[in-house]
DNA sequence: AGAGCGATGTCATTCGCTGACATCAATCTA
DNA sequence: TAGATTGATGTCAGCGAATGACATCGCTCT
């Protein structure tokens, strides 16, 4: 590997920036290449010019180095919750947020693209794919408890608000799908309000 | 330890008998002792009187155990869509079969309470059940599109029914509920619906 | 009586993950 | 500027989850 070749450069530092980046570039590569199980921490800090300990050092397990953008995403939804104007109905800031967060996933389509096939190819990876939307639920449902909503009203939007997120995202990527996210958010709202509109 | 010593009684067959049973109860009662993960594999099959290995032929792993009793739910859930009322709408078809596994459940309260408080305790559990929740809405959303319900009303409707029911299922553990069930999951849903039907 | 079966046990191994401690360039401080 | 300190990384030892391979041995059926 020549990686290691490169390592003490006079122009470098000690040691080489971004090793988080590095150990996410890695580990993509080879769950790609290899698939998740298949592909070992020791072998991606090896990919990314690490001991296989520094790799727990920046990522509690092999599978959250997939989900590191989630925090980003979850200050966007909660702060366009909390930004919404006074008056605005739960459900309605939660469509906000949600658009804003379909906006920002839409700058990184490829990525996002490559990454979803990993996660959909592994259940270990859809469990923590899973408690990761919860936790955003969660925290929109804090949110709007920041705005007076009160119980269960707040909970239940923010769960419902991840329910239309999942519907919307499985459509943006989807091959034939030509429709940018936001719009998508406010077609599957749509739908939703269909099904719970009856009788 | 006196479980090996009862072990070939004449009275018995090579094996004692209910080996699951026995390492879910032993498993169930180390995780609220110790704690889930202070709990080893080994502790659990001695307790039971059997091997290590032979858990893991029981239960794919350490957090499987306590979550056999889903197949059936699913089952339930899905025989229930299935078998509604030609021409009933989608959602009432999925409250229909929520009431059904409330039903279920309340016959168990103590079980469902203790097996509870070890999820809520582990964010690994708390995985785990999220999955299962989700393997629930897709057999549900299965059974609607067996109906002739399209997408994406199936999919949609079948994972806003998980919402109902976890919320009603909140409430329904809270030491201060008095209502039955099925007449928390009527009030969730409609909360929901109420959640909904804004602007 | 013997063959085959099925549930269980034993053993060895891999790998995820953690704690303890070492290293060493950069930086601060006296 | 010598020396202490810090912070990112490396090294090593070890535990426990999980799996494959093979052994054991009552039971049942011929």
């Amino acid at each position: 590997m020549s990686l290691t070749v490169i390592k003490y450069d006079r122009v470098m530092g000690r040691w080489e920036p971004n090793a988080l980046g590095r150990l996410q570039q890695a580990a993509i590569e080879l769950y790609l290449e290899r698939g998740f199980e298949q592909t070992t921490v020791a072998e991606i800090a090896k990919r990314a010019g690490l001991a296989e300990r520094t790799f727990f050092r920046y990522f509690v397990d092999k599978r959250e180095v997939l989900f590191w953008g989630s925090a980003a995403l979850q200050e966007l939804l909660v702060s366009t919750v909390v930004d919404a104007p006074i008056g605005t109905a739960p459900l309605v800031a939660v469509a906000a947020a949600l658009e804003a967060a379909g906006a920002l996933l839409q700058e990184r389509r490829e990525g996002a693209l490559q990454r979803q096939a990993v996660i959909e190819a592994n259940p270990e990876l859809r469990e923590r794919e899973l408690i990761k939307l919860s936790s955003l639920s969660a925290a929109m449902a804090d949110a709007l408890r920041q705005r007076g909503v009160n119980e269960p009203t707040a909970t239940l939007t923010g769960e419902v608000g991840i329910v239309v997120f999942k519907s919307a995202f499985e459509h943006w990527i989807s091959p034939s799908n030509q429709q940018d996210f936001p719009q998508l958010i406010r077609a599957s709202l749509d739908e939703l309000r269909e099904v719970t509109s009856g009788n």
